[in-house]
DNA sequence: CATGAATGAGTATTCATTCAT
DNA sequence: CATGAATGAATACTCATTCAT
C-alpha cells in the first residue's frame, strides 16, 4: 500500500510562522535555538509514534515545522539526533544519582543504597515511556561502544554511591558489586517498564528492588 | 567484478541427499528443509555482521547459497525469519529451563534455584553472541505484545520452579518475586553480554547471580 | 483514484513565504512546472514507443529527463499519470464539442448536428496518434467506472446538443439517441483508427459518419 | 556482465497463430484434453476476477488444478493462450454470422440485416460478461495487427451478407459500407457492455441498433 | 542561515520460466 | 507426461542528502 503515509504534519496546525514583518529578520539565536527543540521535541514524538525504524527525517522536519534543510544544519543525520537525545536524558539522570548520595556520605551502606534506590525508581516512574524508549532507542543506534560507555557511566556513579558508605563492600570486589547492584535496579526497571502494562506502582517497583539490592548486598557481605 | 556473486557454496557443499530407495518422496523434502536451514543460518550470520537493520533478503539469501525467490518461498519477509528464529531459540531455552527443575522436585528452595541457575548460565555462556543477537533483535523485531508474551514464558517457568520446592516462597507473593528472580538473571546476563568484552568467567557469573538471587529470596523470606 | 498524492495541490496552495513572495515563488514554481510537464511529454512519448504495459517509470523519468523521484514527487504512480493524462485530454475534447453547437442553439437538428461532427472529426483527425493512444489506454488503465464516467459526460455532451435544436427528439428518447448518436460516432472514428493504417481521410471520416449519424436521427424521426 | 540472461520472453513477441492443434503429442486424448480444457476454463474465471493485468499463470494453473509445468505443456506463456481464447470465440461468432445470412440469398437488403443483427443481438446478449471480457482482452493483448486481421475478418463476413442482397449497395462503396455497418453494431454493442449496468434489454439493443444501420444504408442508397 | 525540489542509490517483491524428479 | 521448488531478472518505491535560491 505505497503512500498511505499518514503524515502527522502538525506543520499546518502548528503555530503561525513567523510572518508578522518586526519579527522577520531576527534569528539572533532564538530562532536557531528554537529549531533545534523544535526538532528534539518532534524526534520525540514522532519516535513514540511510529518507532525508530520508520521514522525519517522528512517527517521529523515537518513535524517540527522546519525544512529539512534545517535538520541537517543542526544534526548532521537520525543518528546524531537519537544520540545526543539519549546522551542529554542519561547525564542528567546520573546527575541526580549522584547528588541523591552526597548527603549520606559517610552514613551506613544501607542509607546510601536506599537513597540512590529513591531517586532511580522515581525518576524513572516520573516518566516511563520516555524511558522505555530511550531503553529500546539505546540498543538500537548506540554503537555497542556507545552503549558500554553509558553503562559504565551508570556502574561508576553507583560504585561511588556505594564507596562514600561508613561500611563500604571491600574494595577489590567494589566494581563487581557495583556492577551486579545497576544491573538489578536497571534490570528490574527497565524490563518491568517493557513487559508490564500498566506498570507496577511506584511503591511495588521500591519495595522489590529494595529487597533484591539490600538481599545481594548482604550476600556479599556475609559470603563474599 | 561486479556481480561476483558470492554463492560459494552452501550448494556446492551440499551433503549428498540421503535417498533412501523405499522413501520416494523424500527428496522434494529434504531439498525444501535444506533450503530453510540454510537460509536461517545464513540470516544469523549475516545479522552477526551487519546487525538486522542492514541485513538485506538479497544477501540472506546469497549468504545461503539460495535464490531471493526462494527466500520468499519460505519467509514472506524479514520479520518473519527473525520472529521464528527467536521464538524457536526462546522455545529451546525454557524447555532447558523447565528440565532442570524436574529432577529436584520438592528439594529446598535453594538447591532447586541452583538447579535453575546452573542450567540458565551455562546455556548462555556457551554462546554469548548467539544469545546477544538475540536480545538485542527481540525489542527490534517483536512487537512489544510478542516481547512480553515470550517475557512472560520465562517469568511463568521460574514460578514453577520455586513452586515445585519444599519450602516455595509464600502463595501470594510468588507471581512478583518469580518475576524478579528473572529479571535478575536475564538482566544480570543480558547486560554482561553486552557491556563487558570479554564477558566474565562462567564461574563469575555464576557465583555472583547466586549471591543475588538467593539474597533476594531470603529478604523475601525474612521481610516478605 | 488510487494514491492521488495530495501534495501536488498542497504545494499550489501554499502560503507565500514572508519575505518577498511574488520574487521567491517564481522560480522555483517554474521548475516545477517544467519537471511536471516534461513528465507528462515523456509519458506520452514512451507510451507511443513501448505500449503502456512496458512503461516503466524509470524510462518516463529518464526521457524526461528528470530523476525517478521526481516522478513520485509528482505522481504517486504511472496510474495516477495515465489517469490525469487521460482526464485532461478528455475534458479538453468534451469542451470543444460543447463550444461547437452552442453558436447554433436554436437552428434545425441537421445542422447542429453538422457541427458537432465537424469539431469531433477535426479534433481527432488532427492528431490521431495521440487518440488512438488514449482510446486504447483508457481501457487498460481506467477502472470500469471511470470509463463509464468519461463516457458518459459524452453522451451528456451529446444530448445537450440534440436538445438545443428547434427539432429535437422526443424528450423520452433523448437519453437513449444521445448514447447511440455518441457510440456511431465514437465507434466509427476509434475503429478507424486502430484498424486501417493509413486511416480513410479527414473527409471520407467525415461524410460515412454523417450518412450514419444522420440516418440513425431520420430512422428515430420516422419510426420512433 | 555475467548473468546478462537474454530473456526473450515469448510472451513479448508476436502471438504465435494456433498451429494444427488436432495432433498434440499424442496424451492419451481424453487426460491431456481434460487438462487444457481446465486450463481454459480457469484463464476465463480468473480474468472475470483480476482482469488480465493481474492473471498469473501460477493462479491459473492453481485454479485449473494443474501444476504450473503443465501450463507451460500446453501454452507456452499467457498471450498464447489468451490469443487461442479469443481467436476461437471470435471464430465461433463469425461462423455464425456467416450461416445467418445463408439462408437468405438473394433476397431484400433490408431482410438480409435484419438477419444479421438479429444473430449478432443475441449472440452479445446471451452471455454479456463474455463479450465484455474478450472486447477490453482484445486490445490488451492482441497486437495491433492481431486486432485488425480479427476486425476485418467481421468486415469481410457483413461484406458478404451485404453482397448476397438482391439489392445490394454499390459494388464500390460495398467496402466502405460493410466497414461502417459493422462499425455501428460492434461500437453500439460492445459500448453498451462496458458502459451500462445492467446493460440494455436484449430488444431495446436489437430496436436501437436496427434503426441505426437500416438508417445509415438508406442514406448510403439515396445520397451515396 | 533556511528552504524544499530534485536526486538516485538501494531495497523489497513479483512472477515467468526451467528442470530434476 | 506431470510436477512444483527453485530461480533471478525486472520493477516499483523510499528516503537520506544536496544545493540553488
Amino acid at each position: 500500500m505505497p503512500n498511505a503515509r499518514v503524515r502527522i504534519s502538525a506543520r499546518d496546525q502548528q503555530v503561525p510562522l513567523p510572518t508578522a514583518p518586526e519579527v522577520r529578520r531576527r534569528p539572533r539565536q532564538s530562532r536557531a535555538q528554537h529549531s533545534e527543540k523544535a526538532l528534539r521535541d518532534a524526534f520525540v514524538r514522532v519516535l513514540l509514534e511510529r518507532g525508530y525504524a520508520k521514522t525519517t527525517i522528512r517527517e521529523v522536519a515537518s513535524v517540527a515545522g522546519v525544512g529539512v534543510g534545517t535538520f541537517y544544519e543542526y544534526f548532521g543525520n537520525m543518528r546524531s539526533l537519537a544520540a545526543k537525545w539519549i546522551s542529554d536524558t542519561v547525564k542528567d539522570a546520573e546527575l541526580k544519582l549522584r547528588q541523591s548520595f552526597e548527603s549520606h556520605r559517610g552514613r551506613p551502606l544501607a542509607e546510601v543504597v536506599d537513597a540512590v534506590l529513591d531517586v532511580q525508581v522515581k525518576n524513572i516512574a516520573a516518566d516511563t515511556q520516555t524511558w522505555t524508549l530511550l531503553f529500546t532507542l539505546e540498543r538500537q543506534v548506540s554503537a555497542p561502544s556507545a552503549f558500554r560507555r553509558h553503562y559504565d557511566t551508570w556502574v561508576d556513579a553507583w560504585r561511588d554511591a556505594l564507596a562514600c558508605a561508613s561500611d563500604p563492600p571491600p574494595q577489590d570486589r567494589l566494581a563487581m558489586v557495583a556492577r551486579m547492584t545497576h544491573a538489578i535496579s536497571y534490570g528490574w526497571l527497565s524490563q518491568c517498564m517493557l513487559t508490564t502494562d500498566p506498570p507496577p506502582s511506584e511503591a511495588t517497583l521500591r519495595h522489590e528492588l529494595g529487597l533484591a539490592v539490600h538481599g545481594y548486598l548482604t550476600g556479599v557481605a556475609r559470603l563474599g
